[in-house]
Parts: structure tokens; sequence; C-alpha cells
DNA sequence: GAAAAAGATTGAACGAGTTCATTTTTTAAG
DNA sequence: CTTAAAAAATGAACTCGTTCAATCTTTTTC
């Protein structure tokens, strides 16, 4: 049988992955400590190392779920958003933010962060880097849609202006994770605070 | 004498933070170790503990210089900028990133934006937060001078303006520093890229 | 100037992530 | 079914940041 290893595997796989999110939630990145992953996904800690380099990497693997989600439902708003600049930036970036907390805490987002900046070479970091770089690209195809549906300034270049977008809503989560007070709802608002008066200048229907 | 303790502790100061930026460059911030630190500034591993509580401390009291230095070479930008918003732009940001480089290497500065992410309850940390929104206010004034002189449009929150600038420019150059290969020279480049179709759109001054 | 109090220094011990030589389990070959 | 080879699992040992009880130095008090 050979699909005995593949599938004991992917049992350990999965088992170290959700100890480690669960730890993780529960105490937090440093105070879970990998004996305890590795007691409660039911391996060694040899084997655990097996499965991921490192403790972060166990971490940026979540990120990479949550990640992988949000885009998905991102495709549906960019295929069909709001015919408004400002309520199409909007209601994409709202959803990314709701599902931002789905899986992992702001400590946790912290920490993953931290690791993708710290050590941009490990094949997770790429990885997350890679998933910024897509999250990104719809945040532009976004702003293309909407442009080729006329409610975009036909002079304004799609890239540049979705990279800013991009660039602004990623700090501006980055200081939210770092403030443990701040609530999704004020993250919003201060956002969409920064991107109505932009997207005004960039709509082809002016508001009165 | 009651300065021979206050001379003391200033000189094991300097000699810890010269010694660990040297070492930090010289074999990158994790090789680095504690013990060769405080061997360096010839005083012990627990008297280093008195002067910076951890590891990362002691970097981001050389990020803290190198900031406040590149704060004040960019008060006199503002105070006194070109009369172009492109331009002005321009001359302020590439005076950060020039001298970005001078006390810090890439990976000096990965790791210390990790750490300001990571542990945003550490004094040092909370210093780094502040220089940032420092940065940041400069960068709003740029604006807010180019507004006053007329060549920025009056109906543009300046604040607003002010933060997208810099929230771009900030994550542009964390990317810089994820990618060693990258030379200074195309990190100007392509933030310029992305700033002057802005400029042009807030401008007063139309170029045909 | 001697004694006491306050401040500073020290390095051995501790904790947690990581490694790797050895052992165990699974697969493949005859 | 037996045996050899390959793959996976193991946990004790190692590393390095950090702590803290004991010691030493400086300052203050009388």
């Amino acid at each position: 049988m050979a699909g005995l290893r593949a599938k004991q595997k992917a049992d350990k796989t999965r088992r170290i992955l959700e100890s480690a999110t669960t730890l993780f939630r529960e105490q937090g990145y440093d105070s879970a400590r990998i004996e305890d992953i590795a007691e409660m996904a039911e391996v060694s800690v040899g084997t655990l190392y097996n499965y991921y380099q490192n403790k972060g990497d166990i971490l940026v693997a979540t990120v990479a779920m949550e990640v992988t989600e949000v885009l998905e439902a991102g495709t549906r708003i960019v295929a069909n958003p709001p015919l408004n600049v400002a309520e199409a930036l909007r209601t994409l970036i709202e959803q990314y933010y709701d599902h931002s907390l789905f899986y992992l805490s702001k400590e946790m987002w912290r920490t993953a962060m931290a690791i993708s900046i710290q050590q941009p070479e490990t094949p997770l970091s790429r990885r997350y880097t890679e998933l910024d770089a897509q999250l990104c690209a719809q945040v532009v195809q976004l702003v293309q849609t909407l442009q080729t549906r006329g409610v975009v300034h036909a002079s304004i270049d799609v890239q540049v202006m979705g990279e800013l977008f991009f660039n602004n809503l990623n700090m501006m989560f980055m200081e939210f994770c770092k403030v443990d007070a701040m609530p999704i709802e004020e993250l919003k608002a201060r956002v969409n605070a920064q991107h109505e008066p932009i997207a005004a200048l960039i709509s082809t229907v002016k508001i009165v």
C-alpha cells in the first residue's frame, strides 16, 4: 500500500498545524512551547521539525490559509464590484479586514509579519510575500475593472493607483495589529477616511 | 565626585552600543552573540542587561539615532522645498533613503522593523513607532507647505495625502530591505514612479 | 575617615528553540 | 517470507538570550 505513508504524513502535518494554532491562540505565540505543540499533535519534537523548518513556519502556514481564503472571496467582489470607486474599495477591503481575525489573533499576525520581514528567504516567508503580492494584484485588478466600466478616469495608471491603495491598507492593518485596544471598526473608518478623498479624485462621477 | 558614576555609565552605554552596531554589521544581528558584544564592550553579560533591556533594544537604539538625524535633515527641506510637488516629495524621500544605510544594514533594518511590530509595548519599540509618526508628520508638513505656497490644490486634505505618501514610502522601504539585491536607486525609481502621477493629480500646475 | 547604605557588576544557572546520531517503521526486492 | 534499503521518528544534547543571588564599588552619613 503506497498510500499509507502519504496518508500518515498528511495527517501529521494537519495535526501539528491544528495543535499549534490552538496553542498560539490560547496562550500566545511565545508562550506556546514546541514541546507542548508536539505533545498535543502526538508526535515527538524531532518529528515536528521534519514537517516544519521552525516555529515561525507553522504560524506562517496558518497565515497562508487565511490569506488564500481571503483572496478567493475577493475574486468574487472584483468580478462584480459596486460601480462607485469609494464603495468598491470599501467592500473589498472590509472583506479583507473582517476575515483577518478568523484564524489568527492580532498577536499571531504581528509575529507572522515580523517573521516575513526578518527572514524573507525562508520558503514560507516567500509564500507570505507572494500572497501579499496576490492581494496587491487583486486591488489593482479592482481598479482596473472600475476603469474598464468607466467609473475611474481613463488617464489613471491603475497599477500605480492599486499599489498605493494596497500599501496603505496594508500599513494601516499593521498599525491595527500593533494596538490591541483598537477595534476593527476603527481601522475600517480610518482607511475609508483616507481612501474616500482619493477615490473622489480619480472618479469620473463627481460628487457635488 | 558625583560625576564619576554618571560618566562611567555614559561611557559604558556608548561602548555597548558601538560594539553591538559593529558586530551586527559584521556578522548580522542573529550571529552576533550577547556574550561577544559584552566582551567587546569590556563589560559582563549581566552589566549589559543593566543598560539595555534585551538584544533588540540595543538595535532599536541605533535606529533611533538614524531616524533622529534623518528627521533633522528633513526639517531643512520641508522649510524650503522645491515649488513642484513631485520634485519636493522626491527630494525629501531620497534624503530619507540615502541616509537609511548610514548606520544600519538592510538586515538590521529588517530586524528593527520586525521587533517594533512584534513587541509594540517595549519602551524602545514605542520610541520607534513615535519616530515613525514624526516622519509621517514631516511628510504631511511638506504637503501642507506646498499647499500654503499654492502648488497643491486647495481642496486637498493634506493630512490624508501626507499619510498616504508616507505609508507608501514606508512600505516600499520594507520591500527594499527584504530584497538584498535591490539597489537604492531602484527603490527611488519605483517610489518616484508611484508618486509622480499622484503629484500631478493634486498639483495646481498642470503639465501638458 | 570608618561604617552603612545604595548602586553597579558579575557569571553561573535556567529555559526554550533547534539539531542530529541512533532506532524504529515502512517499502521494495529476491 | 526474508532481507536489504529507504524513510521517518525519536529525545538527549547543544546554543544562546535572559535572569538573579552574591559580590564588589561608590557614595553618603556621622
